[in-house]
DNA sequence: TTTAAGGCTTGACATTTATCATTCAACTAA
DNA sequence: TTAGTTGAATGATAAATGTCAAGCCTTAAA
């Protein structure tokens, strides 16, 4: 791996305070490659090889079943994705594919599993990178069972807000396709919600939307900490 | 906390092989408790001051939202929950109620935290667990979003069947309601469901469910390893 | 034994969501 | 420019799921 994407990856949270002679064994083992829009970087049921990280462009995870197929997460620069079956050693859940230009580092997963046994700072930053997964998905979880399609819609809109500066205007970062499969709905159900919500001052142009009457969209939307703070 | 108890909570895959020192440092800060049913152990959003071990009885996990209410888990023993909170210093995320009189070991939060650091099989363990109930949320949230209501049942039956030792008459282990729950469904849609279901050869009468024809249930419910073993 | 309570089931109905077919608009490549 | 492609929007319709009300059955208390 070139030395010059080192500091970005050694600047996430799970790579930050460990020993400098542990980082790099764990870098000399990665490279890094790029890879254009619209490929399958990985499989679901494939062994779980390497630990991915994203250094630029836009990864979709996204899992199938029976010809059918849901959008899991959008993961972008920089973070690392399927850490939990590096650190099991068991097959991908889901399957990855680029969704534009990308520049990913591939870790061995037994480096990885085998730094963490040596290096207890690197122990703790995994257990914590892990232990926030796993409450980003049960939050993902509570939205999927104790809201509607327009519940869900609207705190995804009050989320991407606060994530552009909170400003009245943003821009959809996904194709509304994907959001559609990411919400757990259809293109078509989405493009109607969006409707739905003009009623509660949303606008939308193309992939511009805008939220003219913040306080009303809320009261309808009722975001909690406890499912829309991805932050905690 | 009774010296008895130890043995039980030993035997879990999290302090199996920890340093029996380090054990005993965190049953030292411990306690036990009999909880009669009905008791809402923790309330999402209250800081995690404990760890908890079930030890006997049923507790259920579910969260609430706008007044709407959703089983998320049935937890039995011997086993943990609210580890994320736990290693995250953080909120929980999901209350908690016995269904069951119950026996419940609480293990302070920062006593785990402090093992951790300093007793790095008891680290791996903790890393291990935690991938492993990532893991079975995203195999949840699969089900939800690939299966419609009747598929998630015949799948949850299929798997039910596996721990009743794979006879094709078994237990539910729930009142219908929370199944429902559990499932992301109402209970009456739950009971069309398993009328359904008779059309795979399926047969309800109570708590009792019998799989008159094996392959033919299977051949409609498409079990997956990457949704429907959680095992791995 | 009687009564009451709670969970389950059922039917009728409403709502939500999905599906299908079509059109429109934006973008791309010849 | 001109097709051709793709994603989005829309209307009509179907299917899935939820809601409400009533009745049944089991269990537990009076």
């Amino acid at each position: 791996m070139p030395e010059a994407d080192y500091p970005d990856i050694r600047a996430l949270a799970m790579f930050e305070d460990m020993e400098e002679e542990n980082f790099q064994a764990l870098m000399r083992g990665s490279y890094v490659q790029n890879f254009p829009p619209q490929i399958e970087l990985i499989t679901e049921g494939d062994p779980s090889d390497f630990l991915h990280i994203i250094l630029s462009g836009t990864v979709e995870l996204f899992s199938t079943w029976n010809n059918r197929e849901t959008s899991m997460a959008a993961v972008r620069p920089v973070s690392t994705f399927i850490l939990a079956a590096t650190i099991k050693d068991a097959p991908y859940l889901m399957s990855a594919r680029t969704l534009e230009k990308s520049r990913i580092a591939l870790v061995p997963s037994q480096d990885v599993r085998l730094v963490f046994d040596a290096d207890p700072v690197f122990a703790r930053a995994i257990v914590t990178e892990l232990a926030h997964c796993y409450r980003s998905v049960i939050k993902n979880t509570k939205g999927l069972k104790l809201r509607t399609s327009l519940e869900r819609l609207a705190n995804y809109l009050l989320r991407q807000q606060k994530c552009s500066n909170g400003s009245a205007s943003f821009e959809l970062w996904t194709e509304k396709r994907r959001l559609a499969s990411m919400l757990g709905m259809t293109p078509e159900n989405l493009s109607r919600a969006f409707k739905g919500l003009q009623a509660y001052g949303v606008q939308v142009e193309g992939n511009r939307v805008t939220i003219h009457d913040q306080y009303d969209l809320e009261k309808f939307a009722k975001p909690s900490r406890l499912i829309d703070d991805y932050t905690s």
